[in-house]
RNA sequence: GGGCCCGUGGCGCAGUUGGUAGCGCGUUUCAUUGACAUUGAAAAGGUCAUUGGUUCGAGUCCAAUCGGGCCCACCA
């Protein structure tokens, strides 16, 4: 043996030996089951298809690849079931920049097309993500491989939503949604993040219709010409005798009433508001308990509607303070403020969200919700992730109807059906047959002389009016139906996972493998995915899709900054792989972590974590050819035998417990300051035997397997010459 | 405004059901040609944020305070 452990020798050739054995892939459902195996179930989350790995990543291939090592050797039936995801938005986003960078646009292709060159794209890279989950170690069982645009999954979230709308769950409604008209799609709530900005508040003179004035403050004047009411609260005297009264809105001289409704705080502004129902959230639901009409004065791309009047066609920005001047020039702005508020921003481009009405589909989640919250409290879904799981219960009990529409080609098409003679008059988006994008209601352009035929074709967009009847099925109904262009959010697919990857797979495995034992994440998608796959899973199943929620940290930089690409601290975990070999990032990443808490992660760490493999490596030399050869026992076995005992329990107890930031951390100082530090100077000193030596030697191999695979299994192919450690069995204390 | 998490030697972090504090990196001294300098031995360094309480005993439980971070929320 080498004086020195060299990754860059072992890593890939063991690779290719763990591949060739097949110990990867679980058991067959019906024979573990003849076997009477435990079934130890872990889906991994599907990283996003068509990007490279970064740390989080190598976090959870880590912490997942060390439970799944760890229940193989053990004897369970084990399944690691490997995924990626299409992530529809992310995905889209990134590649329309790279359209933008050729001076072009998603309009200047019809849908298949798009689709296809999306598709392309992320088949590039899509074989990425996967080979360097190999090269760090993850024992997946890659025969059972699953894509969330697989021809079999697509189906299965078909039928799922199928049964959703059977069983009345499923709605299409006309909302306020959180609309980013930069990337040209609405986004649920999880996607909107909210940021202090500094604007102003302007304080604006609405008159009444009989003499006299009422003064609104509004950081958005601009949303005026949708205004429907001035409201005041019930209980505030300064107004009470003007409730009901007539207001003329300013600039569209219209005449709105002024309403009594609780939502106003006396205390903020002058304790009036205008209600823009179309153009605020909190304005919408006021706007619903008084019957307000809705007027759009903002349109999909974030500039002023036709309601707006001289406005129309303005940005919003120059419209707030084009609006402003007028209003100023009339005498009706009182005065101005400088306000600190909150906005809500697109998670993907940070643009600022234009609350907008728009049709789309809901799914009605409250009684979805009862059901995980009573998995949660019974005990039967445990989160571990410093209180997180109070954070999970809070959303589960406030939750709200989830918007699975998104206004992008690329992603699972929602399998609804409109009848075009029963809606001649729903805006249609399409590139005609001359590849122009042309837009407009469905019978002026047949008019125009472009066919169904053509239409459907090219369609982009299609926007039913709201109460629009709608089919719902996976193939054409007639001739005479177009299909609705939004597709699904993509945690509506990734929200099927466990099911969908186990019922698409081997004939048992959903019966046996499910529900799985552990769902490892970052505490970051906690509600958007974790919890969707409790809604829906136990909507599937009836039963919660797992017993433990693993939520590892964020990883920073050695000085516990967030990486990110503007300060230059983002560290590619397949760099790291490189230098100091997988072993090294493995134990770096999860030693002496804790569930829910940030890690920070720097070289020196990795380093260290390289010192050990090495370590390991020089203790297998020692142990072959050991000072002392004697095989009787020595004056040390006796206690030798007993600490080994209780180190093998230790690490057990905590793996079983999901300790592992322990564990690790248990193996790393048994192995080194015990066994390295005393155990081999006891028998240089020949109070050890090189028997015990050797077998307390075997059983570190077998403990350091599921943190360190690649030295260990190196070693074991040197000295025990017999199958693979990977294969062997879990030491007994 | 409501909720959650964190505050342990210079830095980064553990500490499993409460029993007189550990690890990595760093620092100091010494050692080493036979497992490993990607090493060993020894050492310096913490009143476990502060205050009060429960307890025979608290880093570990409770309360308050200060500091840092996060989540939620219709003060426009």
């Amino acid at each position: 043996m080498d004086k020195n452990y060299d990754h860059k020798l072992h890593e890939d050739k063991i690779i290719s030996a763990w591949e060739k054995s097949g110990a990867f892939a679980a058991p067959e459902a019906s024979r573990a089951k003849a076997d009477g195996k435990r079934p130890f179930t872990l889906i991994m989350p599907p990283p996003n298809a068509s990007d490279p790995l970064h740390v989080g990543h190598a976090m959870f291939v880590t912490i997942e690849d060390i439970l799944i090592r760890y229940h193989r050797m053990k004897g369970d039936a084990t399944l690691w079931l490997p995924g990626t995801d299409h992530a529809g938005i992310e995905t889209q986003f990134v590649f329309e920049k790279k359209l933008a960078k050729q001076g072009k646009s998603r309009y200047d292709f019809d849908r298949k097309t798009l689709y296809q060159m999306i598709s392309d794209y992320v088949n590039e890279f899509s074989g990425v993500s996967v080979q360097q989950m190999k090269r760090l170690g993850a024992s997946a069982d890659w025969g059972r491989f699953k894509f969330t645009l697989d021809g079999d999954i697509v189906g299965f979230v078909l039928t799922t939503f199928e049964k959703l709308h059977r069983d009345g769950l499923v709605y299409r409604g006309e909302r306020l949604v959180n609309y980013c008209v930069k990337c040209g799609t609405s986004y649920s709530e999880l996607e909107v993040i909210h940021e202090e900005k500094n604007g102003k508040l302007y304080f604006i003179k609405y008159p009444l219709a009989d003499g006299g004035e009422i003064v609104v403050a509004t950081t958005r004047p601009e949303t005026m010409p949708g205004d429907t009411a001035v409201a005041v609260n019930p209980e505030d005297g300064r107004y009470k005798h003007l409730v009901g009264k007539m207001v003329i809105l300013p600039l569209a001289n219209r005449l709105i009433p002024i309403i009594a409704d609780p939502m106003v705080e006396k205390e903020f502004g002058t304790g009036a508001v205008k209600i823009t129902p179309a153009h605020d959230m909190a304005d919408y639901e006021t706007g619903m308990r008084h019957n307000l009409p809705l007027i759009q004065a903002i349109d999909f791309s974030g500039r002023m509607a036709g309601a707006a009047g001289e406005f129309a066609g303005m940005k919003v920005e120059p419209a707030r303070t084009a609006v402003i001047e007028k209003l100023d020039a009339l005498g009706l702005v009182e005065q101005t403020k400088e306000h600190i508020h909150n906005v809500g921003t697109c998670y993907r481009c940070h643009s600022i969200i234009e609350p907008l009405p728009l049709a789309q589909f809901f799914i009605k989640t409250k009684t979805l919700a009862a059901k995980a919250i009573k998995a949660l409290d019974s005990g039967e879904t445990v989160v571990l992730g410093a209180g997180r799981d109070k954070i999970l219960l809070d959303w589960l009990t406030n939750i709200r109807d989830w918007n699975i529409s998104r206004q992008i080609v690329w992603g699972i098409r929602i399998p609804v059906w409109y009848d075009v003679t029963a809606n001649p008059t729903m805006e249609v988006g399409f590139l005609n047959t001359a590849s122009e994008f042309v837009r407009g209601t469905l019978i002026e352009m047949m008019e125009r002389g472009h066919s169904l035929a053509e239409i459907e074709a090219g369609l982009q967009t299609l926007r039913p009016a709201i109460g629009a009847e709608f089919v719902v099925s996976k193939t054409k109904p007639g001739d005479n139906y177009l299909q609705e262009t939004d597709t699904f959010d993509t945690w509506f697919s990734s929200g099927q996972w466990p099911v969908a990857t186990l019922a698409t797979n081997r004939p048992d495995d959903l019966s046996y493998y499910y529900p799985t034992n552990v769902i490892e994440s970052g505490y970051d998608i906690l509600t958007i995915w974790i919890m969707r796959m409790m809604l829906l899973s136990i909507y599937l199943t009836g039963e919660t899709p797992f017993k433990w929620v693993y939520l590892h940290g964020l990883i920073r930089d050695e000085q516990g900054r967030k990486m990110s690409k503007s300060i230059g601290n983002v560290v590619n975990p397949l760099d790291l792989v490189e230098k100091y070999g997988a072993d090294a990032l493995r134990m770096a990443l999860v030693m002496s972590t804790t569930p829910g808490s940030d890690s920070n992660v720097g070289e020196s760490k990795v380093r260290g974590m390289r010192n050990l493999a090495n370590k390991i490596w020089n203790a297998a030399r020692y142990v072959m050819e050991p000072v002392n050869q004697d095989q009787k026992p020595g004056p040390m076995d006796e206690e030798f035998n007993q600490k080994l005992k209780q180190v093998i329990h230790d690490v057990t107890d905590q793996l079983e417990n999901l300790k592992i930031g322990l564990a690790a951390e248990t193996v790393y100082n048994e192995f080194w300051h015990w066994f390295c530090d005393k155990a081999i100077e006891d028998n240089k000193s020949c109070e050890l035997s090189s028997d015990a030596l050797r077998r307390g030697f075997v059983v570190f191999l077998k403990l350091l397997h599921p943190f360190t695979p690649f030295v260990t299994e190196a070693i074991w192919q040197n000295m025990i010459k017999d199958g693979l450690l990977l294969a062997s069995t879990w030491p007994d204390a």
